[in-house]
DNA sequence: TGCTCATGAGCCACATCTGTCTCATTGATG
DNA sequence: CATCAATGAGACAGATGTGGCTCATGAGCA
């Protein structure tokens, strides 16, 4: 990973966050559009990122790293599995747009998985559901595909009610660790 | 809506399958890629469909289509809501790829939406909310948003985990059905 | 058998996006 | 003030997808 500083941190930094709002608006933005959301010049960010593809991955690593940190906050292995999947969809609440991206899983990219998480992230989201089953404090009939898929289908769909922006953040983030915790409860 | 007899009538539903099949392993297939997977030329699509809008616009109204057919069957204004989500579910449950594709929501295509209901059905389904409130079937603290949301999230899983196809068929209904009921039920 | 129509294959023009390059400008730094 | 790195604008070639067109072929029907 290559560090900038100064004027190409800023640069760079745009191009990125410019990235993230284009490609939420129309996951087929090209480069052109990126770069004007970013008040760049097109050649620019060919400067930064060789390729489209370069830049798509710029973002995955982007978003992995985040997710990183919120399972890290959210303290996977510690207490009730019920509370461990709340703390954990508390924090997914407070990701941004970005990560609202890769969960809807609309980019056109073939290295790009339809969740945003690798191997070893999954992993550890994955291992609540037996200590869940073994505290009694999930459901017991749930299996480990649909745990996972209900977790981010619910996220996915806070992130559309946030963006849809009829409600506060803060009640969409109640209602939605409401619903989670009602899928998956014992 | 032009009919097709014999010949025609045979080449057109090629063409309607494999686009379904196509899109469905690839939102972003070609022209090209359809009219090889329909065993037909590529010109031949274009006298059936003069453009790919009109290809895509063609399997929307088949979808809306199906999905019409699917609310009749489900009787949503009869007995009690929950019930009748049951039963509605049901019926999505025998819907094919197509549903899943559009459920899905990666075409990229302007004139399709998230959901793959027009505005009649979508309204046939949320009015089941207010009547399970009303009978206390259905979870009086659930919206009209997230209720939809549930059912649409809940039927995309239920596809996906039908395509990846590590159970059966029953099976994966049934647990649909479950985990919808679990999802809305007072 | 002979005819007709739908088709497949090929070609073309056009549009879009990508990636590379050059060059003049600008703004920060010394 | 002088220098230099970063940038924006634009031109360019290549790739890809679309839509229109022609024409020979072949299957189905009279």
């Amino acid at each position: 990973m290559v560090e900038y500083t100064g004027q190409q941190a800023r640069t760079h930094a745009a191009i990125i966050d410019a990235a993230i709002e284009a490609l939420a608006a129309d996951p087929n933005a090209t480069m052109g559009e990126i770069a004007a959301a970013a008040g760049v010049g097109r050649a620019t960010i060919h400067r930064y990122f060789p390729g489209r593809a370069d830049l798509l991955s710029a973002l995955v690593d982007l978003a992995l790293q985040r997710a990183s940190a919120a399972h890290e906050r959210a303290r996977l292995d510690v207490g009730p599995a019920r509370e461990a999947v709340q703390r954990l969809c508390g924090e997914y609440a407070e990701l941004g747009t970005l990560q609202a991206i890769l969960m809807a899983g609309t980019l056109p990219d073939d290295e790009i998985a339809k969740h945003p998480l690798n191997d070893q992230q999954q992993a550890d989201v994955a291992a609540v559901l037996p200590r869940g089953h073994a505290d009694g404090s999930i459901d017991p009939t749930l299996d480990e595909d649909w745990f996972l898929g209900i977790i981010w289908a619910y996220t996915t769909l806070f992130f559309e009610y946030l963006t849809a922006g009829t409600t506060s953040k803060h009640a969409a983030t109640s209602e939605y660790l409401r619903r989670v915790d009602k899928a998956v409860r014992a």
